[in-house]
DNA sequence: GGTTCAAGCGCG
DNA sequence: AAAGCGCGCTTGAACC
């Protein structure tokens, strides 16, 4: 008396089930209705199960806080990991998300303050790489995704569209991460030759970029590890692998590794930097937690214009990179209105 | 009662 | 044949 209703599986998962994933979802949503039903559930129940209903229970009775554990020793770059609860994970990119963000507030009589570094692993690839055009790009604080797309569409950089910018974001993020062709071509929802001559295009404009891809993967082969500017290294026991996959992702790792772990390098030495200067000081300013590329401190009121100007000039002051490093910094009652 | 695994998804 | 790095947490199923 049912028909069969059998939606299309556009792809597997490594144990062979149709995958239910967001993106699978959200293409199958442009024609069913069942999955974009799926797609908003998913999203409130995640919130639900993992911030709403969790974190009220983590509430430390003596403090009325909330009190993570950071791991120095957990991430293979150099990170920190945070657990129990996780606080660097916290949403922040949709509306629905932020209003748990905006849960977390300063004691009275004080604000938050969120400082973060702007596009410290591009810059870093830059350093890294000494590519001409990216070096300018940032010794000229141009937008980096636009300066980007204004090479590879050939427009000037106040011309670039919305689109354009969005397309050289997509290339640059996954350039440090060592995307493929073929998957720059599926996260832009492009077909394969397109994204190869974006590739293409882009290698010729930042021909050091090129050149530090390849150095790296060459280097990590005869070395077996790469090493952050300060010498942390990430051996890769598969970078010789002859299967061919196991190979690929140990390249990819050390195309990575040199990038994020210099970032966390940079930061923790912000970090301590930070924390010294506003005892030194005596400031009523303390950090409380780190997100990667961010600290979060508690100021009292009155003193948030020296403090931002001491957190600036110490986190931008962690590193002498080849470019300058640009800090944000945000204010506000709660950690949504600090950014 | 507990652990482990797979799948999925929150963040940088 | 696979195809984008690094984490931690939740659910549900299988199992002890």
């Amino acid at each position: 008396m049912f028909e069969k209703l059998q939606l299309p599986v556009l792809r597997k998962t490594p144990t062979g089930q149709p995958s239910t994933a967001e993106d699978v979802l959200e293409e199958l949503a442009a024609s069913y209705e069942l999955p974009r039903t799926v797609l908003d559930y998913r999203t409130l129940a995640k919130l639900k199960s993992t911030y709403t209903d969790k974190l009220p229970q983590q509430i430390n009775s003596k403090t009325g806080r909330v009190h993570t554990s950071y791991h120095q020793a957990v991430a293979q770059t150099g990170r920190l990991s945070s657990s129990d609860p996780n606080l660097q994970n916290i949403p922040i990119r949709r509306a629905e998300g932020r209003r748990i963000r905006q849960a977390f507030i300063a004691a009275p009589g004080h604000v938050l303050m969120a400082a973060d570094y702007s596009q410290i692993e591009l810059r870093i690839m830059a350093h890294l790489s000494n590519d001409a055009g990216l070096l300018s790009a940032f010794a000229a604080d141009l937008d980096v995704h636009c300066a980007t797309a204004a090479e590879v569409f050939g427009v000037a950089v106040d011309a670039v569209s919305a689109d354009q910018r969005r397309l050289a974001k997509t290339i640059n993020f996954g350039l440090i991460y060592g995307m493929s062709p073929f998957g720059l071509a599926r996260q832009l929802g492009i077909d394969r030759g397109a994204a190869q001559k974006y590739v293409d295009v882009y290698f010729a404009r930042y021909p050091g970029v090129k050149r530090f891809m390849d150095d790296t993967r060459m280097q990590a082969r005869a070395n077996g590890f790469v090493e952050t500017v300060y010498g942390r290294r990430l051996y890769l026991p598969d970078i010789r692998a002859s299967n061919q996959q196991l190979r690929q992702a140990a390249e990819r790792s050390a195309i990575n590794a040199p990038m994020q772990g210099t970032a966390a390098d940079i930061i923790k030495r912000a970090m301590i930097g930070v924390d010294a200067w506003c005892r030194l000081e005596n400031f009523p300013a303390r950090v409380v937690m780190q997100v990667h590329d961010e600290l979060v401190l508690e100021v009292r009121e009155d003193a948030t214009d020296k403090v931002a100007a001491g957190i600036r000039e110490q986190m931008a002051g962690a590193a002498e990179l080849k470019v300058p490093l640009r800090i944000h910094i945000g204010v506000g009652m709660n950690w949504d209105e600090a950014h």
